[in-house]
DNA sequence: TATATAATTATACATATTGTATGATTAATA
DNA sequence: TATTAATCATACAATATGTATAATTATATA
């Protein structure tokens, strides 16, 4: 029971890559199971065989991506006892490139996670778990700099999870600015969603007075 | 040629209606011209005839729902000559309420947006449109307190259009948090973007130090 | 080596969906 | 009243997903 792993093994990345390949295509009406076949040149029935559905394929695609993206190294990320400021940019650096890596696929795919729940599943398990993430570090990092109440706790966790997001990256990068440009931006705000978020009023909505301006 | 025009409209109202009830629906794998046409009370071919195709009843849809959502509002944010910091949070508003109206449709349609560019090339205008208000703003605002190089404008700019978004809405809404609470949150974050973008060092890689602690 | 098993393929079929063609029917408009 | 626009009925073409059945090939095991 080995060459026989091996040989599967190579079928389905062939199948991946070739899904992958189709979701790239800019009009991707064409993306469908028989064209994905076709493109990893094996039966249509084998894909079938191999992944159940179309469904099945997309989520085995995405974690096909996460790792090419170097996902794994996130495990490194909370391994190693560093300040939780540093666990927080290192955090945030690893989304940031897996972003960046596969772009439009990811696009493409958490839109048809929204459409289609199967799919959708699976991806939302991966967000909350990046979530989880967020929360403990700003737990470790409450308990060293004591810049967050209890209750702004779940709002800093929140805000770090939406400016960490693909979306959030995505809007960011727009069709020009660099990986590096967007993550210092990201990182920019979330120093302020980390740090300063307790001079937020509870619920200000009329009234509001600018901010001085620097020179008359 | 009046009576006729009215009946049309109560048509196409009606079946954009129905598209809208079916979209709304948690396993929208159901939405087809046929299920709307039939929840409409009309004949398949009529819904072609009035929208042309699926993707044309789904432009027609995002009007329909902007309609609903009080998007018209946007115009007497900006025809009123306040204070841009004014502008700036009823512009905010106007768009928190959008999105708050009619969350789970639009996330759907923006997925099928992403994925069918018939029907992303009416979203996307609409994004640049959002963007140009959040570029008008930044330069009136720029103009009266005088915080942002203009280096850093297209970067406030980009920043506020990602946290006007509706995903910035979507993520931070969660599956509890109230209009309320997200707009005071998002608002937070764009006046930090809006007035203390000069202190984002232009590229910073490694070495960063953490905020002074509050209390030792 | 012989046999069992897993993976792939071929053919066929059921079902659903979008979109078009053609023509009939109904109701408003000129 | 004659015309025209909107609706509907039926039919059809093209494409997609997913399943059923069986054949074929290569691998694993006795």
């Amino acid at each position: 029971m080995q060459r026989r792993q091996v040989e599967v093994g190579k079928t389905r990345t062939r199948v991946l890559a070739a899904a992958r390949g189709l979701l790239l295509v800019k009009d991707f009406s064409g993306f469908s199971m028989e064209a994905v076949a076709r493109k990893a040149d094996v039966s249509r029935l084998t894909v079938y065989y191999q992944f159940e559905s179309k469904a099945g394929l997309l989520e085995a695609l995405y974690d096909y991506i996460a790792k090419r993206g170097h996902m794994e190294e996130l495990r490194s990320v909370f391994g190693h006892n560093h300040d939780p400021m540093v666990t927080l940019h290192d955090f945030i650096l690893v989304f940031m490139r897996f972003w960046a890596w596969d772009r439009d696929v990811i696009r493409r795919l958490h839109a048809l996670g929204t459409i289609d729940p199967e799919v959708g599943k699976g991806l939302q398990a991966r967000n909350e778990r990046r979530r989880q993430g967020v929360r403990t570090i700003v737990e470790r990092y409450s308990n060293v700099y004591r810049t967050l109440t209890s209750i702004q706790k779940p709002i800093a966790v929140d805000a770090i999870h939406m400016l960490t997001s693909f979306e959030t990256f995505d809007a960011l990068s727009g069709s020009a600015r660099s990986m590096d440009e967007v993550t210092a931006i990201v990182r920019e705000h979330i120093n302020h969603a980390i740090g300063i978020v307790e001079q937020m009023p509870p619920a200000r909505k009329a009234g509001f007075s600018p901010p001085m301006p620097k020179e008359p």
